[in-house]
DNA sequence: CTCCAATTGAGAATGATTCTCACTGATGCC
DNA sequence: GGCATCAGTGAGAATCATTCTCAATTGGAG
């Protein structure tokens, strides 16, 4: 069976190469340097370490999903000697802190973000990838009424909406 | 950890044994037995053997959502020397046909059903791994809307909502 | 009934993630 | 500043779900 190359394939996000300047997203409310990472170590009791620091900067930077994998092989550009162990341990540990947000799809390995403050849920076009991003406070409001139907506390949802945008409408007549 | 443990131990439906008739969910419009199945398997171009047929037998009987291992161990009972292989190669099969729907969650095992004609969301425990189902026009009626509003046409969408059930919040206290 | 490609199952392999444990280094105390 | 202590680290082993390999078996077309 191929359907493993496919997964590779998976163009979850475009990978974003260097200077340019789409890091909207984590910017918009939030001021995040050294500083505010450190804050935030601190917060959970732990001790601040440059490995930490590191991880939480692989975050921050341009892409906005990110594998344990990929964390490790940007830290690893500044710590050559960074191991496996200590980013999964702080990953597990900023998601457990609400701070890092775990995304798993599939088969696949986690993906991770720095939570951000404005939730929101996808929309994407089966046809070209495009992503739309959306907010709708009623729908979030069933929700809740859901989880309390059956006696859930919800802690989190994930809402994907797929369908074909309107370029893609249009292309396909 | 012993949430592994814990999953053999989700009570999500109670196990039917044999006469019961709580056969509502699956033959609500559909009508599954032993001729079913083997048009199902015929319609993918394989062929119609014993083992396939106890797998979608055990996915048919009273559980609804069971992870790969349990299906397993479903189908030992009859076939002693069904090998794992079989299990998740067939289900994965199923799964790509559309015949059979594959819900993950968190790092638990994958769990699977018989895809259900209408269609349902899941609440999921991240405590334990129970899945509750659910269906709600008024969320899908907002789904269509925000599509609508980006111009999308919609084709399909994932809600997965997630909580700690009562069980686990009692757990926990 | 025969034959051969499809199927099976045992065990090995894989890939992500977690654990172990000896070593390191940050922080508080002097 | 120097030192003790204990959290933090990393290399590699362990684990767990899942997939692959391959020799032996079997469904089903002819």
């Amino acid at each position: 069976m191929d359907s493993n190359k496919d997964l590779t394939k998976i163009p979850s996000l475009p990978r974003s190469h260097g200077e340019e300047k789409l890091i909207q997203r984590h910017d918009l409310g939030r001021q995040l340097d050294k500083k505010a990472f450190k804050q935030m170590i601190r917060t959970m009791n732990l001790k601040v370490t440059d490995q930490r620091l590191a991880i939480l900067d692989s975050l921050h930077g341009g892409r906005t999903h990110v594998t344990a994998q990929e964390v490790f092989e940007l830290v690893s550009e500044k710590f050559p000697e960074i191991g496996f162990a200590t980013v999964y341990r702080f990953l597990r540990t900023l998601t457990e802190n609400g701070f890092v947000t775990e995304v798993r799809m599939g088969g696949f390995p986690a993906r991770y973000e720095l939570t951000p403050q404005s939730h929101h849920d996808h929309l994407t076009c089966v046809g070209c990838g495009k992503i739309c991003e959306f907010e709708n406070h009623h729908i979030e409001e069933l929700q809740q009424k859901v989880a309390k139907q059956f006696g859930f506390q919800l802690t989190s949802h994930v809402l994907e909406l797929y369908g074909i945008c309107p370029a893609c409408q249009k292309r396909q007549v």
